[in-house]
DNA sequence: TTGCTCCTCACGTCACGTGAGGTGGC
DNA sequence: TTGCTCCTCACGTCACGTGAGGTGGC
């Protein structure tokens, strides 16, 4: 049996969160105190570490609540849906960055994250040999055989949507 | 002069959120009429436009306040924080997804949006007649000139950290 | 008595959305 | 009078964090 103090050093998670948890209802603990202590179980502790799990992908409680509460055959459909609501969160961010290159004057200030450019691939695949005719079969065989990974491809390295257009265009004639 | 609804109609956005606006003193109507209804004028407009922008970047709205308020200067620094926030989202958006392909019990039924993966870029290279020698040079060259991109990328792919340690070893014997 | 952990409200966060109840101009 | 737009509260959202004020066990 642990008290909530030392479930929190159990799990690493603050008192606030279990305290939620509780009024919430998603994890009440089994046992009380004659002075009204909460008294959290082994399964308890198991359990918080479901919830945590989950909620390291970025899952609201509601939807674990559901996984927690439903038989396993729903948890990868949960899943899966989550899966895409991420993958939508990409994107979203994905065309603020672009917003913002379009908004900044000095281009110089900006904090150059590690970020994969158009360049920067270019370079890498010229010291490895390739020419500009291998180069342009690349663009093609990668739109032949996956189109939409093709254009994800040349959103990430932050080309503007008309160049898209144009090497695209260009390698399907 | 707008009423308030014909500024949702001509920015396209919703009466409540201009309400807050004014509540909170970013954008007050610069007149009213005696009857106390809200005048916005041009010049509302064109900052509602500018407030608008920066929204679409993702911007906190104190942050806008604050380049609404500030000289020029200020913007790009503030541009540039807010980019780097987006960077951080972005990687914790693909440690989630990551933890969740680990949850997953069925990978069949994960709905596999385009994605890219290492199997895919592996294929396209091989189309383009590249052979296993000059794809470990592709990865030396990737990681001599640009190690931390390197990374990046490899993540993107959706390695696991381990099997990244492990390429990235092998480059730099 | 002093410290420590525990308890229960209750309010703040962020950017709005959504009523409720009432008014002004055609 | 009927419709339309407008107004001002005030509450709900999500997952907690942070006090305030009080209690129990050593």
């Amino acid at each position: 049996m642990y008290t909530i103090g030392q479930l929190c050093d159990k799990a690493a998670i603050s008192r606030g969160t279990l305290l939620y948890y509780d009024q919430i209802g998603l994890l009440k603990p089994s046992t009380r105190t004659a002075a009204n202590y909460r008294c959290y179980s082994e399964q308890d502790l198991e359990k918080l570490r479901q919830i945590c799990l989950y909620r390291e992908t970025g899952m609201p409680l509601t939807k674990i609540r559901q996984i927690l509460e439903s038989a396993e055959d729903d948890t990868d459909l949960i899943l899966g849906k989550h899966l895409q609501n991420l993958n939508q969160s990409m994107r979203k961010l994905q065309i603020q960055r672009q917003i913002i290159e379009r908004l900044t004057v000095d281009k110089e200030i900006m904090p150059s994250e590690p970020g994969l450019t158009k360049d920067i691939f270019i370079e890498v695949l010229y010291k490895t040999g390739l020419n500009d005719i291998q180069l342009a079969k690349l663009h093609c065989e990668f739109e032949r055989s996956f189109p939409e990974e093709h254009q994800v491809f040349l959103e990430l390295l932050g080309m503007p949507g008309t160049e898209i257009a144009r090497i695209r265009e260009n390698c399907s004639k």
